[in-house]
DNA sequence: CTGAAAGCGCTAACAA
DNA sequence: TTGTTAGCGCTTTCAG
């Protein structure tokens, strides 16, 4: 079962050349009838299947995509992650995973090491620490296929998936402000992060359409992304400790979401009471919180598919791909209790 | 960058013979100090990385290890997963990761795939539709190394990493007693699943323990180990029906934990008032659940190491390997307010 | 219509 | 100490 049979052993078994079984299997017109349904007979009896290995080294392509994210166990990824094996694993592609850990250094160690493995392609997300995207820079201008998701390179020229994080920053922020809160403070990840941008840009955006100020006191970045406990820690006391402190928080992070619930309860204030919340996070379970979480969720699995897709595409392109597209996708608003002014 | 050089760019450079690269690379003795130094420090230079897929095509290993589990988007298989990648990475393994979605016939499907994409060894969670483990076996037996973890096949004398089911569950058993309470039902998955058999006698060991009853009736399995909401819905209704209804619930697995407590919130049912609850569950973040949940978590992290540990080693190990070992990892009991009792 | 042979990158037995 | 060569499994010219 595991010692499959080799093309060899079955041009032997029929007496016939490998050329000839090669040929046979994958039906080509200039094999006799008759030789070719022996061989596929055969094949199937056998259970004959190529091997990959010698396929790849063949045609120089491993079939095997790399792909660079944070963080493995974490909704969002866990979610993008499964999207992208369901697609890979159709299209007969191995999916090799690396996490940063929100380190530059390490993302750089596992393109170098994703390359060494001679993947043919790349599925990134950038980490928190990322500002030099000179490696992808240079590997697309050598027409390397990469797809970017979620956390994306702005000032590189490829295709992109990505949640319609201003849209779904906005509808939170405006959720809040129909709540009837007016003083509302903006938690974020790096500033180096595409997503915080983007989010907090709609944030921006529904606060100026509703004529409300931003206090730049309110906005607060974690440049870990909530891997440092202490840097969330920090950043909500200082808004609990303001003169004018906030009546609501929008929270543009997954991990920041949930540990920003966490700080608030271990300090004894009260959501939505004493303050509120709406955040992004792609955690199902938040429903079950005390309270239950208004929350921004993005379709992390259909971005992980769609990604996997596109590069899968580019990969297998004939022609260098010369146009790229950023995907979008929307995001939904799932109202809860966290959200709401108490009287 | 991508385009790597190969042991013949190095030879036709240096004016040598590929054979004498090869060796200078692997630092053999019978290669001349200086021309050692030359090939290494070219190789350096130019930033030389054997392709793996040669390796792979001449020594007839594929340095990749299949994976099967039920589910990726699932705390304790994510985290589990993260062990995995973490020790394959660094032992130059790439690792397929394939979903049963806990069906059978996809957990035979996906074992073929991994073996015709000549994986050096296979581990494995079984679905818990699983009842046939004649495919192992008979692999097992040809000396294919295979390691079970969490979800262990009782009838195949191979490797194994598992947590101590057996003490997890009769420690939140025994917490409840002590609680005081002496009604408790149990809520567990499919009966196929070894976990769950582990996990019933470590209840029903802390009830005997402490002079209890036990009623068949508190018996719950979902034999769809949590994929069906209605299923679960079913058999807790079915407790909370019940003439003589149990105090608490000890639950016996992940999913099931998660979604007993969305079930019972929406039927109104106040915990722990109404009723108490302990569970197995990897999710971090029941503590911000309302109540917060007491639970037994695995070290899933660490079996995923172990179990690939254990697998890498039979796989590179010179000699058939014929010893196996269960290897057993202690959970932790996290008590909160879920399994108190109110007065 | 079918076979022989080269080659993908690398290693290792065998020669020199 | 170094080079030549065969071979891992497969495809694909090139011959026949």
């Amino acid at each position: 079962m595991f010692e499959s049979y080799t093309i060899k052993d079955i041009a032997k078994a029929l007496g016939v050349s490998t050329s000839t079984v090669s040929r046979a299997l994958k039906g080509s017109y200039e094999i006799g009838a008759e030789t070719k349904r022996l061989v596929q007979e055969f094949a199937e009896k056998v259970n004959y299947r190529p091997n990959p290995i010698a396929l790849s080294l063949k045609d120089q392509k491993s079939h095997s995509i790399g792909v660079v994210v944070c963080e493995v166990a974490n909704d969002y990824f866990s979610q993008a992650i499964n999207g992208i094996e369901s697609i890979a694993y159709n299209l007969g592609y191995h999916v090799i995973i690396t996490q940063t850990h929100e380190s530059f250094d390490r993302e750089t160690v596992n393109v170098q090491h994703l390359l060494s493995r001679h993947v043919d392609g790349l599925l990134v997300s950038l980490s928190t620490q990322t500002t030099d995207t000179s490696q992808y820079k240079y590997l697309h201008e050598k027409g390397f296929p990469i797809v970017f998701f979620d956390r994306v390179a702005t000032d590189i020229n490829t295709h992109r998936v990505v949640a319609n994080n201003f849209k779904g920053a906005f509808d939170a922020t405006e959720l809040l402000i129909n709540s009837g809160f007016k003083k509302i403070a903006h938690l974020t990840s790096s500033n180096n992060l595409s997503i915080s941008h983007e989010r907090f840009d709609g944030f921006k955006a529904a606060m100026d359409k509703h004529g409300l100020a931003f206090n730049p006191g309110y906005l607060k970045h974690c440049e870990h992304g909530g891997m440092i406990y202490d840097e969330i820690e920090f950043a909500v006391k200082a808004l609990l400790a303001m003169d004018d402190s906030p009546e609501a928080i929008f929270i543009a992070a997954d991990r920041l979401t949930i540990s920003c619930v966490s700080i608030l309860k271990k300090l004894g204030v009260k959501i939505p009471g004493d303050i509120a919340l709406a955040g992004f996070t792609n955690s199902d379970v938040v429903e079950l919180f005390d309270p239950p979480l208004t929350v921004v969720r993005q379709p992390a699995f259909q971005i992980g598919q769609k990604a996997t897709e596109m590069l899968i595409k580019t990969i297998e392109s004939k022609w260098p791909v010369e146009e790229f597209t950023t995907e979008r996708m929307e995001t939904e608003l799932i109202v809860r209790s966290s959200s709401q002014k108490l009287y």
